[in-house]
DNA sequence: CGAACTGTTGAATATCCTCAATTTCAGTGG
DNA sequence: CCACTGAAATTGAGGATATTCAACAGTTCG
């Protein structure tokens, strides 16, 4: 019942919180922005969301869960562009396509609200400055891809992962399901390879090689779905093994239109 | 002279040839498209356009040259997330932070027109519709990024460089620059390298492997600072190698706000 | 003409993958 | 409650792929 409650109400300020982070919202923003979603969906763990290839008609807003966004190669190998957390708008790049580039799969129990794209279409009439928070949205999410780019193309085994780790504790804090240091991981170290352009196996030895000089430390308690709780004991040496430094949201950037 | 006058042609119908794809404009958004950018900009060969961190207002569409965005790593090591060709918008990722996440350089002798961000501002109340194609154009980068990270991810050299051969014909193409499989490369394979994920020495190793394998052919005869000739012989081959397929435009995508 | 850049090649090495076997554990069905 | 199943983690051995280091030749540019 608790989380049901706790569900309602993020669903109706969660589409809002990242757009929080860019500007300060009017009345009429908000209600505009909560009105964009259609009701929560719930997605069971290892099932598939949107496939590859299907008609895409909007994109979703991720409430809770882990998500995964990946393309098929011809050899059967898979490579996953983005580990989508909650918070995340997930499939948005399908607004520039009829049919979704990528496989979305639900890695935990998870739950998503669709938008139609038709109604980002109307929100370009009536809120020119949501619509472009939106845009500015989707160049961070480039920036993201730009720096995940560079970490696979240049870094090696150890730096991937190093990068990993810091990343998604970064933003598990953010969305306030991780902090002191400590979270639960619900990825396999395969989907992690997929992640960075390794072999399970290979992900499997760094994260070793990272715990055995003291970087990190994993135990494995959580008794659901044998979810491994990683902790960071050394954040400085981790983040500059990581390459690539996590990058703030812009409050309030000077060319936006003004508020409606 | 020729060149002078095509230049001014390029530089009225070029920002707006790219949103011609995407969708029939109208005569006011024309004459809008053609308002955004700055005069023209000449750039030497060799020369920075913009430097990663400095600050930034806006971005540049690119009328002629071949323009690199490069990132530079703690180590000395360099990624080129895009090699950008006649036409592209370059820069734009840099709307979502005050400084630019990338440095701007151009291999050849080179032209852009600078926008400032604050115009596209204006643009987002005064014609929503080509806000939107502004937006569809960003995710189209997007996707552009997500197919290279997933070819650098799990692709081995010889795929890598397959695809950046395709890939860069295909451009040229659509920017007239290229046709009958043959295409005059700008770039050193130290700089294929960067845009890979690979080393100089080992591009050159795998171009090397293509020619003996009778993909392609390298010749040298363009005497204008030592470009090499590239000539695709096996056009299906390459593609098979290449992985990823090249995407399309949509045109009049369904959501799409109506014209002013 | 000298300096700098680029392409080219060889040899040795590092990194990562593949294949395979083993173990552990959560979830399932009887 | 217990045996079974399957996903995930772990480890070893050997091999494939790509890097590093170095040397040299040919071009372009000032």
């Amino acid at each position: 019942m608790a989380t049901q409650l706790l569900r309602s109400e993020v669903i109706l300020t969660f589409p809002i919180h990242r757009f929080r982070a860019l500007a300060n919202l009017t009345e009429a923003e908000v209600n505009a922005l909560s009105a964009l979603p259609d009701e929560e969906v719930h997605h069971a763990r290892r099932t598939t969301i949107v496939r590859e290839g299907e008609e895409s008609t909007g994109f979703r807003l991720q409430i809770a869960g882990w998500i995964t966004s990946s393309i098929m190669m011809p050899d059967g190998k898979r490579l996953i562009p983005k580990l989508h957390l909650p918070g995340d708008m997930i499939g948005t790049p399908d607004m520039a396509q009829r049919r979704s580039i990528t496989t979305l799969t639900a890695l935990t129990d998870a739950v998503t609200a669709f938008v139609p794209s038709e109604r980002i279409g109307r929100l370009f009439k009536s809120h020119p400055r949501l619509a472009a928070l939106f845009t500015v949205a989707a160049q961070m999410e480039r920036i993201y891809l730009i720096d995940q780019l560079a970490l696979v193309g240049v870094g090696r085994a150890k730096q991937r992962v190093a990068h990993f780790i810091v990343d998604v504790y970064e933003r598990l804090s953010a969305a306030g399901e991780a902090g002191g240091g400590r979270f639960l991981l619900s990825t396999s170290q395969e989907v992690i390879g997929e992640i960075l352009g390794l072999t399970g196996v290979h992900v499997n030895r760094t994260l070793r090689q990272l715990e055995e000089e003291g970087l990190i430390t994993r135990r494995r308690p959580a008794k659901v779905h044998r979810r491994h709780e990683i902790e960071i004991l050394d954040f400085e040496r981790l983040n500059q093994l990581a390459l690539i430094p996590q990058r703030q949201p812009e409050f309030e950037l000077d060319w936006l239109p003004a508020a409606t």
